[in-house]
Parts: C-alpha cells; structure tokens; sequence
DNA sequence: TTAAGTGCAAAAGTTTTGCACCAAG
DNA sequence: CTTGGTGCAAAACTTTTGCACTTAA
C-alpha cells in the first residue's frame, strides 16, 4: 500500500517491490512534494526550478521521468486544470483524495474533499476490475468576478480576477 | 441556456448572445460532434481529419480555435485522460454528465453515469459562487490484464491488454 | 556485475500567434 | 462598415528520446 508521509525507507521499499531503483533524484523529488503546503501543485518546470533554488541540479529530463515513473504508480497524481501544462501533486491514500473546482477565465482553484466521492470512485474502479490509483471530481466554471466583467466576449483571455490572489481553497466539505 | 440538440439557429444565438459569431466552420464543427456516436471523443486532429475526409478544408488553426471557443462557454467539453493531448465531445447539459474510468497503462476508457455526483458537482459550483460549465469525475487505474501481467515494472510502457479493442463502455449507474 | 537511471542535446509533438484578407451582423 | 474570424506559416511550448556514462542493488 502506498503512504501517506514517505522516508527514504519507505519510498525505497515501495520502488524496490515493482523493479525499480531509489536514487537521490527521486529521494529529492519526492521531498520537495512532501514540504510543498497543502493544496499546491507543481508542474515540471516549477518542480525543476524548486531544486534549482535549493542548489540542486537534477536534468529537467529526470524531472519529467520522475513524474511520469510516480504517477504511474500512484505516489504521485497528475492534476489537469487546462493551463495547458500538466501538474503533479502527492496523491493521498483513499479515500483522502482531494478535489478541484476551476475558473476556466481566471484559473483561480478552490480545493475541496468529499469522502462520498472517493468511495463512488472505488466502487467503480472494483466494479470494471480496476486497481484505483487515482480518482478526481474536477468541476469547470466561471467565477463570478468574470461573470461581473461580462465574461465570456467582454474579456481578453488573460483577463484575471483581483481576487486570484487569495486561494479560496478551505478543504470545506459539502 | 445550452442545448442538448443545436440547430444552426439555436448554436447562432447561443453565439450571438456571447458576442460571437456564426461561421459556416463553427457550423460543420459542431456537426461533426453532434453526429459522434456517444462516448466518443476528438483531438484536434482527429477533428480536421474527420472534416478532411468529409471534403471540408479548414485549417487547423481554425479547428483549434473553435474548441477552445466552445469549451469556453461550455458547449464542449475537454476531457483529459492522459494520452498526451487533449480531447473534446458534447457537453449534456446538467445533470447529465457522464465520467471516466480509464487504465493508465493502456488507456482503455469506461464510461460511467452517475446523477449524484453531477449533483454534487452543481453544489460545490454554488457554494464558491461560480457558473457551472462541466463536472467531471476521472478515475485512473489499472486494469486487470495489467496487473497479471505484472504491472508496473514488467511492462513495456507502450504494451496495451488485449481487450483494449473492445469498448467496456455501458453507461451502467452505480 | 548488470540492469536501471541520469544528463545532455536533439527531436517530436501539440497548441498558439502575427498578419493580411474575408465576411457576419 | 466594423469587428470578429480564417488561413497560412512561423513560433512557442511542453514532453519525449537516443546515446554515452554512472550507479544502485
């Protein structure tokens, strides 16, 4: 079973059982996403220049080998909000799994859980013979701001609301 | 309100209204997804083929910008399941959603209803103040013939099971 | 010691854009 | 008419890969 928090250990018995190698890229890309508040996640790149600030010099391909190598085995998940780059996140044990709702004008994200969903999701998963990985809700709207704004013709596409700045994101069950 | 059915006249004032216009490229487009058979989804390019075959020519600028056009204000929607591009199909409108299942390793898709999470969707939607376009829930995971053949470490990343032909999806409710 | 992983640079895709021309409202 | 849309070709990105070299187990 996958964790909720890894150490070198853990991280090392869960590559070792399915073949592959724990190496110190992968010890500190895992670490990075292990830090990174609750809520955020990072796309290749972002992850690249995180190492980059801490003085370590992983290739960008690693980076990328990385992330597909833990998405595929379900430490990691990959979050597709339509900014038009993927963004990868730890990927909590069921059924913790998180949710998004998006602006699709501002992409300003709000988180939320909701337990029922998880359990729809494995449910489904059991019911196709499926192992679950993974299993998100992603909810795409307009924010009202941009609604205000006459949204969808009166606005340049970057156009973004003023309030994108404070994440509305308060893991708020319904 | 968006439609279940378009018409060339309903898509022009769904168009109109936004301060957009209708152009015959937008019609044809359209066509195209409305005439898909259920449960099937279009990159880009599988979009401009389709429309080459059919004798039409346009560019795939313009086909680009049309998704992105309709996707916006929520007449199709973009579904992501990790092919490495996107897809498009009709978005029904609420509550009749319909989500993914889909195996990581050889990306067979299953389709799958369910009324009480678009449900759950809608409330979400409101409680954060936004305008509902799209809710969906996309499950990853792996299949069974993955998994007996020792997914992951075993698995050459480009092998698919053998069913993968035949499509899983039944639209069966949970 | 040997199969897996890394770094680099190049390639492969996909998606976006600038600009001149065309056409819907 | 006036503003939005199209086509074309070029550019911009993101992501993947081939290959020689390292390294974990």
């Amino acid at each position: 079973m996958l964790k909720a928090v890894y150490t070198a250990t853990s991280l090392k018995s869960d590559l070792n059982q399915r073949g592959f190698r724990l190496t110190p890229q992968r010890e500190k890309i895992l670490d990075v996403f292990q830090r990174l508040p609750q809520g955020n996640h990072l796309s290749a790149e972002d992850l690249h220049n995180i190492l980059k600030d801490r003085g370590e010099r992983l290739s960008l391909s690693t980076v990328y080998r990385t992330l597909n190598l833990m998405a595929r085995i379900g430490i990691l998940r990959e979050v597709e909000l339509a900014e038009g780059h993927k963004h990868y996140e730890i990927n909590p044990p069921y059924p913790n799994h998180h949710h998004h709702l998006v602006c699709v004008q501002c992409h300003r994200t709000v988180e939320f859980k909701n337990e029922l969903i998880s359990k729809l999701g494995l449910k489904q998963a059991e019911a196709s013979g499926f192992h679950l990985l993974d299993c998100q809700l992603t909810i795409y709207g307009v924010c009202l701001e941009a609604l205000r704004q006459g949204w969808p013709s009166l606005l340049p596409s970057d156009w973004s609301c003023p309030h994108s700045g404070l994440d509305m994101a308060d893991g708020t069950d319904l």
